[in-house]
RNA sequence: GCGGUAUUGGUGAAGUGGUUAACACACUGGUUUGUGGAUCCAGCACGCGUGAGUUCGAUUCUCACAUACCGCCCCA
């Protein structure tokens, strides 16, 4: 094999790409419910919009971007997630201004790119469907947000979804925790394993989320940080729950949960599921949460945002898993039959007379024998098929068949071209 | 970035250091000189991921590389 696609990337082939775009179809319809609208931002931004965003000493950063200088020498990176370039775009735009409505509320959809080792639902090349709601610090807009993620898994058909919410606080809070936190994991320096140790001091919420079993053990009777709320944090926090509750969203409250990317306050959530579609254990399809100082942090004013990222390659798998699949929606309504070399116009002609009427029509270009083009015909489902050869050619006729009922009839040849949709209406019913 | 497993035709796969690389499905043609199913017959890998090496000889042994999958790391 000469050519093969780059490490970590995917075809997305006819027999997929209808599970792709029912999948991006009912997001559009959702979210539109929920009054978002499309926003589409270029695949790659300056280095800095997500060294600056994501956080210098985040694993995206440091490790997965996909980065390069491009012939202007600029220091260009494609894009390991949504929000920064999102935030970029409002701010540039100067989509803050005051004419525009609060909260603005867009969605987006399309590739992300982070160099990584590719596994099960983790790919190089990767797609998210994202939403991200600004200027409005309100727990109304945490929750909508949730409740719109939850809502679209539910439409999708998922089920074994668990929705787990934590908050992070305010500054003030995350500097009191930060600082009980260092002082409870310091002692047990010695016993954190080695990436924990690197990262005890420089982002030491990351402790937390490890996997490694004896970092479990000590993080387990670690501070929780919902002890250092401050009151306004606390109560952002209580009115998230309040109203989760109130729309009768199942979900709980888990202390530990942290995001890879440092732009986070307040709430944070992330929607997992635990099929065996992902391998062993729960893995997370969503996460998100609030980000208030992030429209700051690249040039604009002070403005609180949320957002989410959903990843389709592993919402995908699990609606694989789940056979959840794409209703079939074409159709082929005729088949036309071209016996000989000689009818190859006229086929063509008829083809392009059905589906300028409004059908779906198709025909073969190879020049296979009657028998050959019924059998793709049966096996592609056609509902007619059509078939012309010499004699029909001489007489101007064609056999119209109906594949259902097997009857066949002679029909002039101007039927089809003059009014193809009554003889299907007629037809069809019989 | 670190480990482990794998890589044979369009697909699923069997297999051996030495003539023609099983079998099945799919596809194409014929059986039916113009009609969907079934049957039967035939065709279908210049080649066993790529490149080197060992050998009289390698798809089968060794090494490197590539890719995929699994675990770690991290995340969507």
């Amino acid at each position: 094999m000469k050519y093969q696609r780059p490490k970590g990337t995917a075809d997305i082939l006819p027999g997929m790409s209808e599970k792709w775009s029912y999948v991006e179809d009912t997001a559009r319809l959702l979210f539109n419910d929920y009054q978002f609208h499309e926003i589409r931002t270029p695949m790659f931004e300056n280095f800095e919009v997500f060294s600056r965003s994501a956080g210098d000493t985040s694993d995206v950063v440091t490790k997965e971007m996909y980065d390069f200088h491009d012939k202007g020498d600029r220091h260009i990176a494609l894009r390991p997630e949504g929000t920064a370039g999102v935030v970029r775009a409002y701010v540039e735009n100067k989509l803050y201004a005051p004419e525009q409505e609060k909260p603005y509320k867009v969605f987006y959809m399309g590739p992300m790119f982070r160099y990584e080792r590719p596994q099960t639902g983790r790919s190089r090349e990767f797609h998210q469907i994202g939403v991200e709601s600004f200027g409005s610090d309100s727990p109304a807009v945490d929750v909508e947000i949730m409740a719109m993620a939850m809502d679209f898994f539910n439409h999708l058909g998922l089920t074994n979804l668990k929705l787990a919410v934590n908050s992070l606080g305010d500054k003030e809070t995350r500097e009191a925790y930060h600082q009980a936190l260092v002082d409870y994991l310091e002692p047990h320096f010695n016993d954190l394993s080695e990436d924990s140790q690197s990262r005890l001091h420089k982002n030491p919420l990351r402790v937390l989320d490890s996997k490694d079993k004896k970092d479990q053990e000590i993080v387990a009777n670690a501070p929780s940080i919902l002890d250092f709320m401050t009151p306004d944090a606390q109560k952002h926090l209580d009115t998230v729950k309040e109203m989760l509750e109130a729309l009768k969203i199942p979900f709980e409250i888990d202390p530990t949960m942290v995001r890879g990317l440092d732009y986070y306050n307040h709430t944070i959530f992330e929607i997992e599921t635990n099929s065996p579609a992902l391998g062993h254990g729960w893995m997370t399809i969503c996460g998100g949460g609030r980000y208030n100082g992030l429209v700051e942090e690249l040039g604009g004013p002070e403005t609180p945002g949320f957002g989410f990222g959903i990843g389709m390659e592993r919402l995908l798998l699990l609606l694989d898993n789940l056979d959840v699949t794409a209703p079939i929606s074409n159709p082929l309504n005729a088949y036309v039959v071209g016996i000989g070399e000689e009818t190859n116009v006229e086929t063509l002609k008829l083809v392009q007379a059905i589906r300028q009427a409004g059908f779906s029509a198709d025909r073969d270009y190879l020049n296979r024998k009657p028998k050959a083009q019924f059998k793709t015909a049966d096996r592609r489902q056609a509902e007619f098929t059509i078939t012309v050869g010499a004699q029909e050619l001489e007489s101007q006729t064609v056999h119209f068949k109906s594949m259902r009922t097997g009857e066949e009839t002679t029909l002039p040849m101007d039927a089809i071209y003059q009014d193809f949709a009554s003889v299907y209406d007629k037809y069809s019913e019989e």
